[in-house]
DNA sequence: ATTTGTTGCGCAACCGATTGCATATTAGAA
DNA sequence: TTCTAATATGCAATCGGTTGCGCAACAAAT
């Protein structure tokens, strides 16, 4: 255990009587070093107890086998579902992942890449936070010449490849199965964030009631922040107009489950007077009394798609190939919360 | 934009007509350098859009200014919690903090450390996953020397400091509580693994039973892997019994959600009938029908006492301090899912 | 016997920043 | 004026691997 001094590929060398090139070449299996000279260092580095420095292979080749992944929290399971997809697959390729977690706080977003860049990572994947507005922190990644993929959050602002999937066309199923239950007046909450998600739920929502000939009302879409407490107000003041909704469509799952407390708190009956969805499929929502519509988001495949991706562009040296755009279908999931009609 | 090459410390020395040495000198701010060359050197940084290279640094003087955090999963609300706790300090300290899941797994665990070591941090914090049992892999942190702190799920099979809360008390707080709600017939759902957590919680129960009185029953007592499903299974088992148990203490809040789905399922009345409680403050713990008792484990104070041990132990060069061992209390939050006697 | 390859390994530079020691310049002291 | 002492900077080694180039030894081809 007289670990003082790290061995080094230096101390093989010595106790082989051969140089540290040679002991280089044969632990990176170089074919160029006789399988004698290889085993033989294989064999010292063991008894040695050999750890190579990849502090000082990446710095002599500037590459540090270390990716950032920046989600806004990882503690929301979709979110680290699908880091969960990207370490499966970097841990493969023997990279390493640094998770950054950006807080939804722009702030923080932009420290984090600058922590990341100078940490020399080697790409950068990302789920932009709620709040921003300004991508140039983004564009210095790019700048640097360093592949970087968008998933979920992504924005059209940068010239990206991004994985994402089709809002749109969930929050369409969302709607139209809410009116096939019967629903005619159907609430919105959305938020006022430049993040393209909400948008494209908002509009899968509106063009879903205009296929159906229902008419969009101002009054019905309630824009927040989305979380539990916004799910509470948005519904203690749609419960305050004259008509009140026989449905809600939440963009997130903790805003319907506001919705829900806030019904049942009230008494109403879940579906049978109003009809409830989130979006998400957060794990909770089988959990909650009923059981909570949703969408499902795919985040593994999300994830190793979004892998695929990154790992595609950082071989290619991350040459201006055209950024990809690719677009998943979310699956809905029906439960009790909308079931006016029974199973 | 011409970003070809990064620029170095030999560019901007090269471009005022210095040596590098004193480029790195100023830059580092050391008193040698006049506040001339100081003011040259910052401004010729700034534009050239220097970036330092902390990797030629971390090899120079062998930190990396990052450390390790391994964590079981980081999409459970406490571990993503603590985590945030300890990123917060390391962020103010100008560390780095490399996030890894070992999911539980035993294999990834090590491959983790490895990758940790390897990739030099400057220390680890771990929590153990639920099934490892041997700590062989620890014991490699502690012989490269540097600082290692373990939270929550802990070992006393190390000499090292760790920070958990009294999962004993917790429980015995739980059982107190629906002792005095009026149950009698108590059962438990603990895991068969070494985790120490588990071990106290099931002593809690135990001995709360046996100070007010109430024989402990084997049969009550059910272990398992403390997921959803295994709550569910649990609580089946114990609905067979002879005298079903009119309170369930799960060790996990998952499973207790599982024995509350069941007991809905079964038509059984919560609390009046059965009353359950859970443990660790999931954040869904506050969103079923009825809401569910459980016990907080301030998981953002954990994080930060942890970070406070672990850099305490940094700066200190990692000298054989006593490891410490702080124990936190935890709190019982009382819900619906246990208010037989009302509010 | 000479040429042409092939194989196996060493030499030395290099990645970018840091730092102990030496040196030059200037100021202050004797 | 000469000596001592700061002050400011340069020199060169170093951290631990990696790698282009070169060379020796031996085999195969002519």
């Amino acid at each position: 255990m007289e670990n003082k001094t790290k061995v080094t590929i230096h101390d093989i060398a010595e106790k082989l009587n051969i140089t540290a090139s040679t002991v280089s070449r044969a632990l990176n299996n170089n074919p160029r070093i006789s399988e004698l000279t290889r085993k033989a260092v294989l064999k010292t580095a063991k008894q040695l107890n050999y750890q190579p420095n990849h502090i000082a292979a990446a710095l002599r080749h500037g590459k540090s086998h270390i990716i950032g992944i920046i989600v806004p929290t990882a503690d929301r399971a979709f979110f680290s579902s699908v880091v969960r997809g990207i370490e499966d697959m970097a841990n493969n390729l023997n990279y390493k992942v640094i998770i950054c977690q950006s807080y939804d706080n722009y702030e923080k977003e932009i420290q984090t890449i600058d922590a990341l860049l100078s940490a020399r990572v080697d790409g950068i994947i990302a789920s932009i936070g709620k709040n921003t507005e300004n991508f140039d922190h983004f564009k210095r990644i790019q700048a640097e010449g360093i592949p970087l993929v968008l998933f979920d959050r992504t924005t059209d602002a940068l010239e990206v490849s991004q994985v994402m999937i089709d809002d749109y066309l969930g929050a369409y199923k969302v709607v139209e199965h809410l009116i096939q239950q019967g629903c005619r007046r159907i609430a919105h909450f959305t938020s006022p964030k430049k993040v393209s998600i909400f948008k494209e739920r908002l509009r899968g929502y509106s063009d879903a009631l205009s296929d159906y000939g229902i008419p969009y009302d101002e009054e019905l879409v309630v824009q927040s922040n989305l979380q539990l407490v916004d799910g509470r107000e948005s519904m203690e003041k749609l419960l305050k107009l004259k008509e009140r909704p026989d449905g809600v469509f939440s963009a997130s799952d903790y805003g319907a489950m506001g919705a829900m407390q806030v019904l049942k708190e009230n008494k109403f009956k879940i579906p049978q007077e109003v009809a409830l969805a989130g979006f998400s499929n957060d794990p909770f929502t089988s959990f909650t009394d009923p059981a909570l519509t949703t969408v499902d988001q795919f985040s593994m495949t999300m994830g190793k798609k979004t892998a695929e991706i990154f790992f595609e562009q950082l071989k290619s040296g991350n040459k201006e190939a055209v950024p990809q755009k690719i677009v998943l279908k979310p699956e809905l999931i029906i439960r009790e919360s909308s079931m006016k009609r029974g199973a």
